[in-house]
DNA sequence: CCTTAGCACTCTACGCACCCGAGTGCTAAA
DNA sequence: TTTAGCACTCGGGTGCGTAGAGTGCTAAGG
């Protein structure tokens, strides 16, 4: 669908204009506000052309234009004038973001809450896949008889800890011993590349095989596969500020979703292609409950490859420009953060 | 103020009756369901009574009574009839909680959630002080120059990890000969009553004095003071399905209460002296954004110490008996719990 | 003296009519 | 092709009247 000139400007200041009010756009004050240069009766014209076309409806016959779905597309994809952080805004995030952080966890944590902060929607952020992280370190603490805790140390640093079940019982010298042998053996491997087969050349040194088994089960396999756990979600309350959401039953749906991890991750992992930001609009959603937001995703990477997403959630009446730019430009910072926390790899 | 028992017995029903229908309570229908065995006219004259007496006020001339805080104080005192869990209910509660559990975090988590789902409120639990609980384990594993990660395991299983920093290169052998050294001095010692002076006795055979400052004050100061982070939350969302809810602003400002740990804690402070529930109602509570709502708190003990407390919070029109009942037989089961974990002690 | 039936009164919630204003589409003239 | 003019539509606010629930008071009854 090609737009003339014409109609691309009223699209676009009528967007705007939505976007900032929230109301119906008429075609009176679309031509005052925006001094397009033309009478209130031309751009009714064009409106209605828009509307024929699908990128505007009306929500009643009397009351203005609102853009679609479809419109929201095509001004993201053209019109809109992108948001860049101005120089004070700039320094301002640098300084933030730049307190020393060790950990991942609390660098994510602080991505999120900067994003949710500077956008005044909900921030998600799936965590650093495993498989594409690189091993530092493990302990392994017998708690009881059968259970042993393994304190894991992934390098962008990241930690976490897992029981594991030992069917006999444990010793402390057989942990110590294996949690040695899987450091020297494992320091700086690619968890992905971790190969079940390799860590064999280590289960002789290690005196209980139940223990090794269990481990190398985690090592191989349990601790890959358990991102939807790991999606941080900041500013949830910013969404009670949105118009849209002024109905307590859509805003309690909206939140109840999103104590969904798992559907939050699915999200996010379709903007985890690339590292410009991508946009999901209204309908656009795969996740049914999501239809009437937009999501803005953004891939962070570790040394060029993709490890993990960050976006916003907002209504589809969203400030597409800002949040693009924000969503990128903390996906930015947040790739060259980790980086500076990698030490094996 | 002493009520004789017919005034007890409107106050009880009327109570009752507000606390399931959210609706201003009449005379006729009040002794139509609860049959109070005198006509509406008598229950008016009490009602009026009650009134002047502060317990009881009505929203408007024309419209039913409501109890007042001090009318829910004096049912909770007095009137109201204790829940006890059912024998089924008893039974489901029992089995949900036997899912084996190694570590206090899930443990906690756990409780939590059954409590919020339970009663239909948020809950609220404050993690198990630091300084009651038993030094376990201890692990330092080196992750820069600067910059040590310490994993501790305390004794109903707690696992924590924290980052210290130290001034001076460190090596990893320090690490582990610190770590060493301190499991051997340690396990079992309450974490309250590990001395400064107590750790001297290692110091020595410590390369590094600068790791072992880092450390010895992180065992000694850093971890006991971090207790309003530890504030876990369950089932916020409940509160939107109130009715008193329903007005925007106010879950609004209440959800954001909710996000400020520190308040929190404080609030379970009040309740955690005794092991039996605590309530607070209204205007009762410091905190001046809690004064409509009430909270229920319980402690829950280690081997009689009051290590922690949980409890719920919803409005003011509270199923006060259902929830003094959950409360108490979670915190029960929750300290049950812990003590099973303990292994050290 | 306490209880209760009766009654007048009060107040809210609700439905309805009404109007205002913003906005539209159409038509005809520039 | 643009624009001025005009009739039309519709939502939202306002005012009014009514129904219903509830009260307080008074006077009669046990």
């Amino acid at each position: 669908m090609v737009l003339d000139e014409r109609k691309r400007r009223v699209l676009q200041a009528l967007t705007d204009d939505y976007i900032e009010t929230a109301e119906p756009v008429g075609s009176r004050n679309l031509v005052r506000k925006h001094n397009l240069g033309v009478s209130p009766a031309t751009v009714r014209n064009e409106m209605a052309d828009l509307e024929e076309a699908g990128y505007l409806h009306q929500p009643h016959t009397s009351a203005g234009r609102i853009p679609s779905d479809k419109g929201y597309r095509y001004y993201v994809d053209e019109l809109m004038t992108r948001w860049e952080p101005g120089p004070g805004e700039h320094g301002a995030l640098v300084r933030r973001a730049r307190a020393v952080r060790v950990i991942t966890e609390e660098v994510i944590h602080e991505a999120a809450r900067l994003l949710a902060q500077a956008t005044n929607y909900a921030s998600l952020v799936a965590a650093p896949r495993v498989e594409a992280s690189y091993f530092r370190h493990i302990e392994l603490v017998p708690l009881d008889e059968t259970h042993v805790l393994a304190v894991i140390v992934s390098d962008p640093g990241f930690v976490q800890h897992r029981v594991v079940e030992v069917r006999r019982g444990v010793t402390p010298e057989a942990c110590t011993r294996m949690a040695e042998e899987l450091n020297r053996l494992l320091f700086g491997v690619r968890f992905g590349d971790i190969a079940r087969d390799a860590l064999g050349a280590i289960k002789e040194s290690v005196r209980s095989a139940d223990l090794y088994d269990a481990v190398a089960e985690l090592l191989t396999d349990g601790i890959a596969h358990q991102s939807s756990e790991r999606v941080y979600l900041e500013g949830t309350l910013n969404i009670l500020s949105q118009p849209e959401f002024r109905d307590i039953e859509r805003a309690k749906s909206l939140l109840a979703m999103l104590e969904a991890r798992d559907v939050l991750y699915q999200v996010l992992s379709l903007g985890a292609r690339s590292s410009s930001a991508t946009v999901i609009i209204g309908q656009e959603n795969p996740v049914p409950e999501l239809r009437d937001c937009s999501v803005v995703v953004s891939a962070y990477t570790l040394n060029g490859e993709v490890i993990g997403a960050i976006g916003v959630l907002g209504p589809t009446r969203m400030e597409y420009s800002k949040a693009v730019g924000m969503v990128e430009y903390v996906a930015d910072h947040l790739s060259d953060t980790l980086l500076g926390l990698v030490r094996g790899g």
